[in-house]
DNA sequence: TAGCCTACGTTTAGGCCTAAACATAGCGGA
DNA sequence: TCCGCTATGTTTAGGCCTAAACGTAGGCTA
């Protein structure tokens, strides 16, 4: 049997451990405890879940994004690295490092870009295209399940809140030099 | 300069790539995505945030969670490794591996512990403490000012759709067996 | 045509994680 | 007392990431 981190349910309550840095260290602001730590625990739990999800369908979470980038992009699925990048939130690093594990499995192929001579542009071949056909439409379905706890109102409130707080962290944190 | 991933606010809405899934694949299920897009958006908005700002601090997140841990669970400041990976949500052999390399630089100590034999009692040392001690406070304060483009309200309704999605997260994609 | 700058990719070092295989410790029954 | 089962930790293989160093391409200018 695999050894499953414990989930998030029968962690410690976020208000329990703000509780506990105000015994500890009285003083310390413990207010934002509330809502960063249900969010890395559902990102948390919603990771976890994919990873095994995907475990089953052989593949793993990195390439899946990478091939679902390209298919999403439509004909002739083919991006650069420095597209895929943008569009994964990764470094051009890790896109380098994706991108030559799914070519060593013979999901995608590397040629010079027609467009500029310096840029490398990333293809779908047809295992490649297999595979993200056949495991997209399950993923999402299965996804689809978590969601639904919440009906479409709360997950468009939900949605909504996420994104402003998601404009704040991101212009803060970053913007000195 | 670092390179930096590329930040959430430029990459592309939630509802393109949803846009873009039913263009290419009609009859994929595209509903779960306006909700998990921006969380995970979000969630690594804020592990990259905390990441920079410990760096600059001179510490990880792995093992500032570890001395974190240790440090609110009070007097004596000791923790099996198991409870520390039923609060921290990673596996045992992740806290093994943790605990080793907060050992290597003498922020903690492990020992047999007192009460069972098997078990191994993990305990801040006074570097771990100092350590813990003046990086929790500002750490908290930062992020503090990360959420504050919510009000609290909004923080609160936010707090408790996250739990109850959480939930849900955590019921599935396990039972079975 | 040399010098410089920027853009684009790759590589490497090292942190971090999970799953799985291993060890050991204690418990409990036959 | 031997066997088996469970609890607890550690180790290893391998995925995944960032930061930083490194190549190399093209453009621009003197």
């Amino acid at each position: 049997m695999p050894e499953y981190p414990f989930d998030s349910t029968s962690a410690l309550p976020a208000e329990a451990i703000a509780a506990a840095w105000r015994r500890e260290l009285p003083g310390v602001p413990t207010s934002s405890i509330g809502v960063i730590t249900p969010l890395w625990r559902v990102a948390k739990a919603l990771a976890d879940d994919r990873r095994r999800t995907l475990d089953r369908l052989g593949v793993d979470p990195g390439t899946l994004d990478l091939l679902s980038t390209l298919r999403r992009s439509g004909d002739p699925w083919t991006l650069t690295t420095r597209e895929l990048a943008a569009q994964t939130l990764v470094t051009a690093g890790a896109i380098s490092q994706r991108v030559a594990r799914a070519e060593r499995s013979g999901l995608v192929e590397r040629a010079p870009s027609p467009v500029s001579r310096r840029a490398v542009a990333v293809t779908l071949t047809p295992a490649g295209h297999r595979l993200v056909e056949g495991v997209v439409g399950g993923l999402l379905a299965h996804e689809e399940g978590l969601v639904s706890a919440l009906d479409p109102a709360e997950r468009e409130l939900l949605s909504s809140l996420l994104r402003r707080l998601a404009a704040s962290v991101a212009g803060d944190g970053r913007e000195d030099g």
